[in-house]
DNA sequence: TTGTACGCGTTATCAG
DNA sequence: CTGATAACGCGTACAA
């Protein structure tokens, strides 16, 4: 395989003058700049890029955490990060975790090893603490509500929007209300686990364990998420589910009486939630996304919080009593 | 940023020892190696893994090339991908091209810079030709069907699968028959085209181009399918769908009453087609992207055909005449 | 068991 | 406008 310098032998330069030419320097006479793309094409010559990110101790690319690529949530995280990434140039690898602390580590240590530019953490499973050590070797930002942290953070308000769909059912006369989340020990899950339990403080409703269901992720989920729901002693009226892929499973569960007198709340305003008219809380995911990409050239630390809103369709009833 | 010279001279060995510390070389001292580990650790060093790309001339990095990650189709296709990559320590870098010519380039120009080891193609919008030509930089498998190539293939057989489908409707009856693609010049829709319309043929149907639907995927797509089937003059029966999305956007388009008449076969065997009990033509998207990894370190050449099977649920009606 | 010297392919520096 | 030389950080044949 040729190489720069046995193109410059070829065309009789030093091979300072190939890089030049090579690199569009201005000073390069046209009848030497000529010759040198001349031998280039007749040996087919290819720059080694990694001799060039050796020396320029970059390689254009960033990482992108996350833990699973076939969840609709993550995959248009990445729809949105890999379109400015093209769009900037960079290249993006992509880390599937399945929250495996182990991955998410090999990422953090590709960054370390300067394989990576960057890196952005969509979901994760290791320690802040952790994940901020690896800071001096690159910037890292992720969708996370953090205090008080060195990395890029893009969020929203999961206590917030979760309790303002709660908030909402209330209104309506709701008080028996499930509450689906998906890993318990999420830092989204633990802020909506805690906004609920904070409503159910303020309007003095008893906390039931049975009421609040974990694991529930997928379109599949809704099924069994519809048998555990026939199974509790208090039968709610009302639920608010963190994925609107559940809501939906559950939705479609339903027999058309059930789902009448059932009032179901998603999340993600996702195309299905769409077409089944289902109440849900829009999540920005595809300009989260881009936002992650964009803070790592940020030079100081930022922080974005994006805003959620109801989106009230036709999954939601008054309660009459 | 120490590197590994300063650390031989900071442990009183030279470079070399070093290096046979990292890579566990076997005739080092015990002593020795203790010592150049601490030193390791005092420095907080760090090998440049560019570097060692420069030298090995390989970097553990795999491209795929799709034109977006937030399909279904397509998600599930990393998703698998990533599975196996990460199982065998190699990293996968996404080149989401949204059927960008020059973007599919990119991707087989970092092959050839060697910043790749080897590509993985799972949808294409460039010719077979250009695509053979970079195989001298590096092993690439393709996701689809192509007589006599260099490439390593997985595929499934579009035409059969389809035609399988409007046999089994027809046998139920049914004549005028819709069919529903996605891109009209990509691969597999002129497979698919072409099992229709030679189905027509066989059949003595003649091929009506208003019962032949471009460019739908998504599940919103569906509803608007919908409403172009209500402007069709002659009013199908059946309709065979190339996505299951789409398929699915359709059924929940359709009044209760107009779901018992009319008959759907969406592609893929999503999860939303077994919670609304659509039958579908299953593709083993997951496995392909397994397959499609494990090619890539075959010697010689391999073709892998996957086979799709008609899965019967019930959204497809005998024809009362 | 260890060290020397060179090579990987490119760019930066400095001199002319 | 051009070239010689060093440098990026590491692996390895060869010698000791």
């Amino acid at each position: 395989m040729a190489n720069l310098k046995e193109v410059a032998k070829l065309a009789g330069v030093s091979p300072t003058t190939v890089s030049r030419v090579l690199n569009n320097h201005p000073h390069v006479n046209k009848d030497t700049r000529n010759k040198v793309h001349q031998i280039i094409e007749e040996l087919n010559y290819i720059p080694n890029i990694n001799a060039i990110n050796l020396i320029k101790g970059k390689t254009n690319l960033i990482g992108i955490v996350i833990p699973f690529s076939n969840y609709p949530y993550f995959s248009q995280l990445i729809q949105g990060i890999s379109e400015v990434a093209t769009q900037k140039n960079k290249k993006v690898v992509l880390f599937q975790t399945s929250y495996d602390s182990k991955q998410e580590l090999e990422a953090l240590e590709m960054l370390k090893l300067k394989q990576l530019d960057s890196l952005i953490i969509c979901s994760r499973n290791i320690s802040i603490a952790t994940i901020e050590s690896y800071l001096q070797y690159g910037p890292i930002s992720i969708f996370e509500n953090i205090k008080n942290t060195t990395l890029h953070t893009t969020y929203i308000d999961h206590y917030h929007a979760f309790k303002h769909a709660l908030q909402y059912l209330y209104k309506l006369g709701h008080r028996d209300i499930g509450c689906v989340i998906n890993r318990r020990n999420s830092s989204s899950s633990i802020q909506r686990l805690s906004a609920y339990k904070d409503f159910c403080l303020e309007h003095h409703i008893p906390i039931k364990e049975e009421l609040i269901f974990e694991n529930y992720a997928l379109l599949e989920d809704g099924k069994a998420l519809y048998e555990s729901l026939k199974k509790t002693k208090t039968i709610p009226s009302a639920i608010v589910i963190s994925s609107d892929h559940t809501a939906a499973g559950l939705y479609l569960s339903l027999s058309e009486t059930e789902r009448k007198n059932f009032s179901i709340i998603g999340f993600e305003n996702q195309e299905i939630s769409t077409l089944l008219n289902i109440t849900t809380v829009d999540i920005p995911l595809h300009t989260i996304g881009i936002q992650l990409f964009k803070q790592l050239s940020n030079n100081s630390i930022t922080q974005t919080k994006f805003d959620t809103h109801l989106i009230k369709r036709h999954s939601v009833f008054k309660l009459k009593d």
